[in-house]
DNA sequence: GTTGACCCTGGACTTAACTCCAATGTTATG
DNA sequence: CATAACATTGGAGTTAAGTCCAGGGTCAAC
């Protein structure tokens, strides 16, 4: 397959396709003529990497994940690797979630306050919620 | 207050206050001699900007929602974009928050995984759980 | 055999939100 | 009064993850 085509299957611009090829991220093969050649094993790497970016991993962190797959000889300290990396991961998103929902909770009340207003001077109301915020998140 | 005390109160690099007096978010009034003079109002102002800050708001959004406080005379043209604005981050936070559980969730079965493997081409596991979740997700 | 649709490269540009720097002015302290 | 610790400005640099562009090569179709 070539670029244009791969790029359209994914959904991807070419640009990000070839970026994702210089990050080392993905490895298609060249033809005789210099054009890309992308392969079973390109799809599954760019299936890969759209799953660990959905996940909120970055690129850097895929490269580290790909290195380490690469890397099967020092097995038991890439498998500490790996599992530290996504225990970090989770960590991050367990504060996300929570940090999220408080945020959720607060915009909501600040949304309830607004729609309430009939006229904007009340808007210093909204100010006097979102600063009484400030002593307690901080 | 001059900018280097209250950057430090509020543990704010100096560069970062005067990049808000820029954007104007923040609106210090000056000493004879060219100094930033930081009073009650910007401290209200800061810690606004924190609180949004830390909501999610960008610095561009914050911009308009100080813009739409100052300009109190097309109040309920005002009071919509607000509410819109406020409306929108709802919408943000909630999808965000589903995403975030959904990926921990996959995360953390990834990590199970990982933690289980002796040998690291069981990395290859991993992989398949991961291009497992691609059919699913996408 | 020449269009038009592709592909290649290297390098510059983008956006957000800072962060750093140089050159220079001001002030508090010993 | 000299020195260090602050302040000022304009402008450049940073990071992430692309995105765009110029100048050129390749290829299939009419």
């Amino acid at each position: 397959m070539k670029i244009g085509d791969f790029a359209s299957k994914y959904q991807i611009q070419t640009d990000t396709i070839r970026y994702y090829e210089k990050e080392n991220l993905l490895t298609p093969i060249r033809r005789e003529n210099g054009y890309r050649e992308f392969d079973e094993e390109c799809e599954k790497q760019i299936q890969l990497i759209i799953v660990l970016k959905q996940l909120g991993f970055t690129i850097k962190e895929i490269q580290q994940l790909l290195l380490l797959r690469d890397n099967k000889s020092i097995s038991t300290e890439c498998k500490d690797t790996t599992v530290l990396l996504f225990d970090q991961k989770i960590m991050k998103l367990e504060e996300r979630i929570s940090f999220y929902q408080q945020a959720l909770k607060v915009v909501q009340a600040i949304k309830e306050l607004a729609s309430d207003v009939k006229y904007l001077e009340n808007i210093d109301d909204i100010e006097k919620q979102v600063l009484g915020l400030f002593q307690k998140d901080l």
